[in-house]
DNA sequence: GAGTGGTCTAGACCACGGT
DNA sequence: CCGTGGTCTAGACCACTCG
């Protein structure tokens, strides 16, 4: 019953999380309380405390005053994308990178960017490569009105997405991921048929109220993301 | 300088991001230490702490010891989304929620099941309905070998993802989203043509070392995977 | 109302990692 | 070496929410 004092938050956690997969403690139950458990582990209930709330912010625990801290009942599944930069995540397996500007204009944005709400937006298409074979297509409305600077960027050797995260702040964004035939243009520049199915992710960046910049990025065929389920 | 007293974590956490979106402190900047900046906010450096701490954890800050907290160079872009149950992911859109067991057999495990690792597994085929229209196509594999209790359950009313979550515990997994075209009977079910593209979703759930299921999920076509970026 | 988690404090010691 | 973040403690008060 009691522990050889368990004194570090983490230690507490994987004690709690031991018990949770051996069942001890299943889907559901209520655990001691805090002082109980400091109690228990021979430690101060802030220590208790800090490794519980790690638990809850996973998912794995759900936590309410005077109610106390239940075994989730369904270990809510939370998976985590890092969006790394385009180059960080080709250099980064080892491949090279190499980028290249398609076309830069002036045009009524895509349906899917009207969140940038004007009536004209700078558009730039460029492609990223990993040894030589194109990586994703990059397909990018930037907002005239808000960022006006980026006017002036030539966008041949460095990114429109590198420019960006370098020199224009951000406070939020809607991105989503879905499936989708790619449209002819997009398919000759994958070196694929038309249609094939390719992953695309959309991004719509903000500051406060201001749409900065909507971007599609479409995954050369066979792409997949991965992770990890902690549970 | 002296604020008006922070002395709650979050309001630091605020005051900290405001400077960041507002390039007091821009991208690499080194900001002050714990102990200034208690003394600044008026507040403990426990609080500082944890503030900072948990900006760290999203990554808009990096810390180091010795090194102090840098403002992270590229607000790395963490994605978050939840893996709902396919029938709250349904019913908390306001839809109604239908299970259809489609077979129940024993094979060998598809390709893509091979963590699974044995000769035979169970191999189940069901689909979850919105109101009515098929919503997503699940094709799953048991291993009969980790979870024999398994043959046993008749999957005809509970789907084998709910069985599994009230059941099963498991303590880590692999998943992976990607576009796929829609292999004929995966079409057939899902009232689409043949190739269409269709995200899906891959997921490997492991007991410590032992891989318990495998499971594919077609989407319908169209579908999208949304979250949200914090900066 | 009362029990539980949420948080703050002031102080202390430790561990890492630049210099 | 020694500055910085990482963590623990003991105690306190507060805020939520269940009954």
């Amino acid at each position: 019953m009691s522990q050889p004092q368990l004194n570090t938050w983490q230690s507490i956690q994987k004690e709690v999380l031991r018990r949770i997969h051996a069942r001890e403690w299943p889907p559901g139950h209520t655990i001691p309380n805090e002082v109980e458990l400091s109690k228990e582990f021979g430690c101060a209930r802030a220590t208790v405390n800090r490794a519980l709330q790690a638990l809850a912010e996973t998912g794995v625990l759900e936590r309410r005053r005077k109610a106390g801290t239940r075994v989730a009942l369904r270990p809510v599944s939370r998976v985590t994308f890092e969006i790394p930069l385009i180059r960080e995540e080709i250099s980064n397996a080892g491949q090279s990178y190499e980028y290249r500007l398609l076309s830069r204009d002036q045009a009524p944005p895509a349906n899917w960017a009207s969140a940038l709400g004007s009536t004209i937006a700078l558009h730039i298409q460029s492609t990223h490569h990993a040894d030589g074979q194109v990586y994703v297509v990059e397909d990018r409305w930037i907002s005239t009105q808000t960022l006006p600077q980026a006017m002036s960027e030539p966008f041949e050797t460095q990114s429109a997405n590198e420019w960006l995260l370098a020199n224009i702040p951000y406070t939020h964004g809607d991105i989503n991921f879905a499936a989708m035939g790619a449209p002819d243009t997009i398919a000759e520049l994958l070196n694929c048929p038309a249609d094939s199915p390719v992953l695309v992710i959309e991004r719509v960046t903000w500051d406060h109220d201001n749409a900065l910049t909507a971007v599609r990025l479409y995954y050369t065929p066979g792409h997949r993301l991965e992770s990890q389920i902690g549970a």
